[in-house]
DNA sequence: TTTCTTAAATTGGTTAACCAGATTGGTTTG
DNA sequence: CAAACCAATCTGGTTAACCAATTTAAGAAA
C-alpha cells in the first residue's frame, strides 16, 4: 500500500470522517452503554482506512469519555446513552480552532475562580512559590528584561493553589497559546510591566491574608490593566 | 526484543519520565525557542525507551503547546523560555486525575460564564436547538424516564450558544465525566427531575430575552437544587 | 445434561520496517 | 566567487508484522 503523510488538517479531517462513521455505525447497531464495537481491523476495513487512523479516531473519543478501550478484549461504549452520545459527537465534530478572544475570555473568567479558591485553600509551600514566582517577576522588570514567562508562572502558582485539578489543568492548557499571542502582538509594554509588579504584590498578599473578595478584585485589576489594549488586535 | 502489554497507570509513570528526561535535556544542552531537538531515534536509544513511547511523550507536550514537530523535519521547541518551559513541565508532571469536586466546582464556574455569554450572543438558531434539547427533556421527566442525557444536551447547548469555542471544548471534556459521577451516586432523583423542567425554562427565557444577569441567577438557582445533596457524597 | 478443561481464534497494544519529504554538504556551473 | 544543482542522509509519519492477554467454544469429565 502507497503511504501517504498528511498535514495536520487534512490528518483532522480524516479523524472527523472516521469519528461521524463510528457515530452512524453506534446509531445503526443500536450500541448502548456498555456495548462492544467492532474490532479494529474489521473497522478499519469497513470504513476502509489504515488501523492507525482508526485508532486515532477512537483514542480522541476515549480522551471526551466516550469510549473506553480493554486491552486484548475490545472497545466500549462508555456510560452514555445514545442521546448525549450522539449530541456530544456532533458537538466534539464542530469544535472549532480557538480564537484569541475565547482563550483570554477563558482566561479571565478561570482566574477570578481560581484566585478565589486559592486565597481560601493556599497552604504554606503555595505561597512560597508564588512568593519566588512573584520575585522572579520583579527582578526581571526592574532590570528591564522580558516578564512574559515568570508573569505567566505567578498565575499558574496560583491556578495551583487553588487545590482544583481540573482548572489547574485547563491553565496549562490555555497558557501557551495565550503567551504565543501576546508575544506575537507585543501585547506588554514597559509601563504595563512595571505596573505589574503592584498589581502581583497586591493579589499575593490578598491570597496570603485568605480574603477571596480581595483577591479577585485584585485579579481584576489586573486583567483590566492587561487587556485594555487586547481588544484593539 | 520482548513486547510487555502496560496498564494505563504504569504507561501513564513511564511517559512522565520520558517527560521529565526530555526537560533535563532541554535545560542541559540550553534549548531556546525555536531550537530543534535531537531525532526520535536518537532521544528513544539516548533515553533507552522505545520510540513510540517517546513519541508519546512528544505529543502530551505538543498538546500543551510546548513542542512542535514538522514532518521530515524535527521538533522544535515552542515559543516559550527556559523559565516557562520548566514550570509547565513541572506542573504538566504533578497533573493528578481530577476529583468529583473539583469537575463539579469547574462546571459551575463555567456555566455561570457561558450562561451569560449565551444571553448576550444567541442566535436564533441556538435558540431552537436549546429549546429541542428543553422540550426532549421535559417529556422524558413526565413519562417517569431518565433524562440526565436531556439535561446534558441542554448545558451543551448553552455553551455552544456562548460563541466562546474553548469553554465550549472545556464542557465537553468535563461533561461525561460528571455524567458518569452523577449516575453512579444516583444524585438525580425524580423530585429533582422536576423542578430541573422549570429551571431550564426560566434559563432558557433568560437566554431568549438576552438578559445576561437574569440567565445567571437562574443558573444559579439551577445548580442550588441540582448539587445541594451532591457535596455529602 | 452440566461443568470443567483446554486449545484455537480474537483483540488491543507494541515493535520494527518502510516511505516520502526535508535537510545538508559537496560539486558544478555561470 | 557566488549561486544553482544534486544526491546522500536524516526526519517524522505510516504501515505491517508481531505479541500476549483475553475470549470463546469445542471436547472431556462428572
Amino acid at each position: 500500500m502507497k503511504i501517504e503523510i498528511l498535514t495536520k488538517t487534512e490528518n483532522q479531517k480524516i479523524l472527523n470522517g472516521i469519528i461521524s462513521k463510528i457515530r452512524d455505525l453506534m446509531n445503526y447497531k443500536n450500541l448502548e452503554p456498555g456495548d462492544k464495537l467492532p474490532s479494529e481491523r474489521m473497522l478499519s476495513e469497513k470504513f476502509d482506512v489504515s488501523r492507525s487512523n482508526l485508532r486515532e479516531a477512537i483514542q480522541k473519543l476515549e480522551f471526551y469519555g466516550l469510549l473506553t478501550s480493554k486491552p486484548q478484549s475490545g472497545t466500549f461504549v462508555a456510560d452514555i446513552g445514545q442521546v448525549a452520545m450522539n449530541g456530544m459527537i456532533e458537538d466534539i465534530l464542530r469544535l472549532e480552532e480557538p480564537d484569541f478572544k475565547s482563550l483570554v475570555e477563558t482566561r479571565i473568567s478561570l482566574e477570578l475562580k481560581t484566585v478565589r479558591l486559592a486565597a481560601q485553600r493556599r497552604t504554606k509551600e503555595d505561597l512560597l512559590q508564588m512568593r519566588m514566582a512573584l520575585d522572579a517577576y520583579s527582578e526581571k522588570v526592574k532590570n528591564g528584561e522580558d516578564a512574559v514567562q515568570e508573569d505567566l508562572l505567578f498565575h499558574l502558582a496560583i491556578a495551583k493553589a487553588s487545590g482544583n485539578s481540573t482548572m489547574n489543568t485547563f491553565m496549562l492548557i490555555i497558557t501557551p497559546q495565550i503567551i504565543t499571542n501576546f508575544e506575537k502582538y507585543h501585547v506588554c509594554d514597559k509601563d504595563l510591566a512595571y505596573r505589574g509588579i503592584g498589581e502581583h504584590q497586591d493579589i499575593y498578599e490578598a491570597i496570603k491574608e485568605q480574603n477571596p473578595q480581595l483577591a479577585k478584585a485584585k485579579m481584576k485589576v489586573h486583567f483590566k490593566t492587561l487587556y485594555q489594549y487586547c481588544y484593539n488586535i
